[in-house]
DNA sequence: GTCTATACCGAGATAGAC
DNA sequence: GTCTATCTCGGTATAGAC
């Protein structure tokens, strides 16, 4: 079946929005890219303005976003340095299919507090994190370390920074493809972590009493 | 000595541009924060065009990123895993520094692809991976990696994707504090990779014939 | 070099015919 | 539910006095 006119003026909108961003997206620009007549104000029969549309779109690929998840592939890990590579592989996949998401978060973030928030929650706590849980629980046999949450952060981190990086010059830093990222931090992590702690008063501390002042200066 | 108008403008449209991005802002907004009378074209007599003062706002934060780099500590390193950690967060510290470029780059990529190829250039050849190259070879007695090229991604990566989380959020992910951040890195780079070399075909072939294709389709 | 005033256009949004 | 036509506002940029 043909998509809905209120289906493809959100598919109009969010590839806008990515290109050039909420104020530099037009009504005009949505309702031609939709089919419709440019300059008309059709699209005001569908949504209410264009912040309307704006969150409409988000909220979509929310949706979309948590189905994403549901989909994904799970089991138990024998061999644990190949199984591991392979599932950071499915995490810069997960990434790709969010791109408008982060590409939004990117781009917007500050013009819409609540969003920004809700959009990092879902991303960060039932996203990667929450998948970064995983990696741990399946791995714990294998991979002892002293810091596990601040492990997960650094793969997170990792993971988010590549692709992003991929995503801003339109190729991986140092021409280094993703198989070859994803089996290089996984060689990290399954390697066993030598010298002392890495932390001194990391877990326990910083778990409590997490958000109270700001050391360095951040917001 | 106070700040010539032209300077006061370049530090408003800068702050401004980051705000709300670069068709967001407005030339009477940046002459009202440069103490000029709103609405008036006195912002004319300065730069030709809102998108003149952009260019030359980004090339005054290419030149103090290049200021920024000439006055890095270096060193030799004697303790790997610890001067590593206070390096890597070294790395972050030029980050922040440099955190209107890269909000620029987030916010503007696509726009301005002159301008997102040259701080490119400037951030990760001459930047980031330039400092992570002394990493390596200050660690070189000490790291022995398969493929030191990947590992140098997935650093610059993680440095990257943590310094984005802080900014995008607000607060580090997971509420692991910097510090913590770079021990976790530290210990994860200078402990012995295990098992099989990370990646088969690496270093030569993908160092010789390293942009035709792109077998993951993100251009 | 800054001001007042203004020309000009494009964008968001509405009215009403079909 | 889409169109033509239009209102209004705000933004870019210029002219000319001081």
């Amino acid at each position: 079946m043909a998509p809905s006119t209120r289906a493809r003026i959100l598919d109009a909108a969010l590839e806008l929005i990515q290109q050039v961003g909420f104020t530099g997206t037009t009504v005009t620009a949505i309702e031609e890219k939709s089919g419709l007549s440019p300059g008309s104000g059709s699209f005001y029969r569908h949504f209410r303005s264009k912040e309307d549309v704006f969150r409409a779109a988000i909220e979509r690929e929310l949706e979309r976003a948590q189905q994403y998840r549901r989909e994904f592939e799970r089991g138990t890990v024998e061999d644990p340095q190949a199984a591991l590579a392979r599932r950071l592989l499915q995490q810069l996949d997960y990434m790709a299919k969010i791109r408008p998401l982060i590409n939004l978060l990117a781009r917007e973030h500050g013009q819409f507090p609540d969003l920004t928030s809700r959009i990092g929650g879902i991303l960060l706590d039932q996203g990667i994190v929450e998948e970064a849980g995983h990696l741990t629980h399946d791995l714990r046999a294998h991979v002892d370390h002293a810091d596990p949450h601040a492990l997960l952060t650094v793969v997170v981190s990792a993971l988010t920074g590549y692709h992003l990086a991929r995503q801003f010059f339109g190729h991986p830093p140092a021409e280094v493809t993703p198989e070859r990222f994803a089996a290089t931090l996984a060689a990290l992590i399954t390697s066993p972590t030598t010298g002392p702690a890495p932390c001194i008063r990391c877990d326990q501390a910083a778990a409590s009493a997490p958000r109270t002042a700001d050391p360095h200066g951040t917001e």
